[in-house]
DNA sequence: TATTTGACGATTT
DNA sequence: CAAATCGCCAAAT
């Protein structure tokens, strides 16, 4: 077993750490790991992500503030309404607002 | 080992 | 805004 962890396993680790109320792109994961062009293996960890894994991945959004259009547990409905109720702005049904709530 | 797939990003049409 | 196109890279087939 080697020192360093897996992709998947640094970006839980991101993830969870993402406070109320806010939301992070793909690509910005991908950067924070240093992997600028890891967005996909971003929404690849996700995927593989169970809603038990204590990891808020509702908070996870394309880089427009967009909702996975097949968002794998509930659908982007779900998604939006646990947004809508973290206090998250959204710019129309499917965007949020990312001048808002976009965390650095 | 080659091809396809995908919870992406950016640009162009 | 929608669709097409290209780049990116691991996992699935």
């Amino acid at each position: 077993m080697t020192t360093d962890f897996s992709f998947k396993e640094q970006v839980y680790e991101l993830v969870k750490k993402i406070p109320r109320g806010k939301v992070l792109t793909y690509g910005q994961i991908a950067q924070a790991l240093g992997r600028p062009r890891w967005s996909r293996q971003v929404g690849w960890a996700l995927h593989q992500n169970e809603e038990g894994s204590g990891v808020p991945c509702h908070r996870v959004v394309n880089r427009e503030g967009r909702l996975a259009p097949n968002f794998a547990f509930d659908g982007w409905k779900e998604q939006r309404r646990r947004l809508l109720e973290e206090g998250v702005e959204f710019s129309d049904e499917m965007h949020v607002d990312l001048s808002h709530s976009l965390q650095k």
